[in-house]
DNA sequence: TTTGGCACTCAGGCAGAGCGAGTGCTAAAG
DNA sequence: CTTTAGCACTCGCTCTGCCTGAGTGCCAAA
């Protein structure tokens, strides 16, 4: 069943989805012996192409067009046959460039990848915001807005910034505030936000804090603020480049991928499963497991920090995506996030 | 010229102007006198239409089809024959109850009201993001991340909340932050950004603050952080509503516009253009002066805190959208909103 | 095992016919 | 003078049939 192929079949297999990436044909035997660098006479291919159809690799649209790549040639086409090489380092320069203006926000870094991304594969890019879980804490504050309303900031290790409105039923002092901020800057700093979350909930429990009303507060408010996360966003840019896509020019189609966009949460799943993988990851079409994406492809890679994985970055396409253009890329991008995100946190003491 | 339009002849625009926005269809003198409730044979209406046409309101796209409105149609139509209605109550309603729950953010009202204006009307939805000049001084806060960086946390009375890292060559002491920030509270509250610049400006250049070295830092950390406002954002909700507009079937016509959408330039442009105007406001096809957005209209207004305009939301769509159910809804969420941002601020004391 | 030859298939493009919706014009009716 | 009925005409849309060409599968020869 597992049976190996020849080396003549993967390298035809190889030069007809190359060939179908290029032109977004159907390649027929004639077309490759010219094209590309195959040795052999038309009805030579032809025989091993019916050979791959039969295993599965290729599909003929109709009797008398040529082959495309199914789902199962594209993988066995990423995983097999494909040797990715080093971003050249033109580009890399190029990418690094984006970066260079000072005083970026994570949030900013994180837009600018994405459309980076975007704007170097020709797809569509994303990039999924840090789930706060994932985060470490490094700095809260509180600014009293009125005598009901506290804005609570709240500062991640990796830079990013949080803001929640709070709203207190009982007037606290600018003096309390200052005591809650500096104990909960101390307790909670480096620890990440699922252990900080354990922390409040041991701690409240615990004998000192019932009695201690300031405490309580503390906790209060800072489990408020971490409270519910938002859950997931992602950025995504050059949406347009899909439009460009023959294999989407049916409205239909196009309108059921804009809408998963815009839905957003189809696009965060995927993400998070990229998270805690080495390297860069392919989803294949119906690997995504959402009809609403069929047809589509990712590539992904997670980006870290200094205490492990944040998030994952990539994108998205056709099936028919150039692999090996885009893989370094978003490889790439996900190291030069990484390595920017640790800089940053360098500079802290 | 200008010479006014007999009653009939507005009648009989009117009808041709909503049978086409229900239909998309050009429309012609049979159809009319079937359904609409015109009282004419199909001869006179006939006659009328050929008027039309010569005075530029309708257009036919070729000899046996019927006829379309053009942009001097929409124009009339919107400015003489609409009359506008309040929006019922039940969908006043429904739109309330989406900002309903508590501890909205403003960031977080103006995303929802995209989304409402966009499935409400089933176009697309703008939200413009205030601008900062325009938004009145409430608070700032420093936040001290590293040896060398700041976190200059800023929000406007309206509830917007700015963060912006700030490098610093010159080490601060905690104690040197409050006494900045309680100085930049206490002289600044109240006042709009721009009298804020304007006063570091002026503040600068005195005797006192020439000598006083923390004063001057406070100046200019707070110049550095108010500095460069971000160039306009808009949230657009609801692209996917384009893609079912039989006028942009075409995909090259649909790429033009989402590259415009992902671009916004425009978008913030457009809206800007109604900000200091009272109500409702229509932008009809070339009067964008985009052709990147010919055949799209817009139906604008203005959102307002108690210190006058903030910002505009509206809706886009292609030039045939139904005025009539939209420019109620644009009108009611944009003053659902002003009166939202005024209650939060009346909280404060 | 490879290759040339050959009959077969089928989508896409093109042309012509027919249809039908809609028009403009004219002449009669109100 | 206005409205309407009648009529010839226009022209885009659709359907049909035909043709072409790319591509296939198979077979027999190299």
């Amino acid at each position: 069943m597992a049976k190996a192929l020849t080396d003549r079949c993967q390298q035809i297999l190889e030069a007809i989805i190359e060939e179908y990436i290029a032109t977004a044909q159907p390649v027929g035997s004639k077309a490759l012996t010219q094209n590309q660098g195959i040795k052999l006479s038309p009805a030579s291919v032809r025989n091993v192409m019916a050979e791959l159809e039969e295993l599965g690799y290729l599909a003929s649209p109709h009797t008398s067009a040529g082959r495309i790549p199914t789902e199962k040639g594209y993988r066995f086409y990423v995983d097999t046959l494909l040797r990715v090489s080093d971003l050249d380092t033109r580009q890399q320069h190029q990418i690094e460039m984006k970066y260079r203006q000072q005083g970026l926000q994570m949030a900013d870094m994180l837009r600018e990848a994405s459309r980076t991304l975007s704007s170097f594969s020709h797809h569509t890019g994303l990039v999924m915001i840090p789930r706060l879980k994932v985060t470490v804490f490094r700095h809260i504050e509180f600014v009293k807005l009125s005598s009901r309303q506290l804005l609570v900031v709240f500062v991640t290790q990796s830079g990013l910034v949080q803001n929640k409105l709070v709203e207190i039923d009982e007037e606290l002092t600018q003096g309390d505030l200052e005591k809650i901020t500096n104990y909960l800057n101390q307790t909670m700093s480096g620890l990440s936000i699922q252990e900080v979350r354990a922390k409040i909930v041991a701690e409240m429990a615990h004998e000192k804090v019932l009695y201690d009303h300031l405490l309580r507060r503390a906790f209060t408010l800072s489990s408020a603020a971490l409270g519910d996360e938002a859950d997931g966003d992602v950025i995504i840019d050059g949406t347009s480049y899909f439009l460009e896509q023959p294999e989407f020019s049916d409205l239909q189609q196009m309108k059921r991928i804009v809408q998963a966009f815009e839905q957003k949460s189809m696009l965060v799943d995927l993400l998070d499963r990229g998270t805690d993988a080495q390297g860069v990851q392919v989803i294949i079409g119906s690997e995504t497991q959402y009809h609403e994406l069929s047809g589509c492809s990712l590539i992904t890679a997670a980006y870290s920090g200094r205490r492990g994985s944040l998030g994952t970055l990539g994108v998205i396409g056709p099936n028919r995506m150039p692999y090996a253009t885009i893989i370094p890329i978003v490889d790439y991008t996900a190291s030069l996030i990484s390595r920017l995100l640790d800089k940053e946190n360098d500079q802290e003491t």
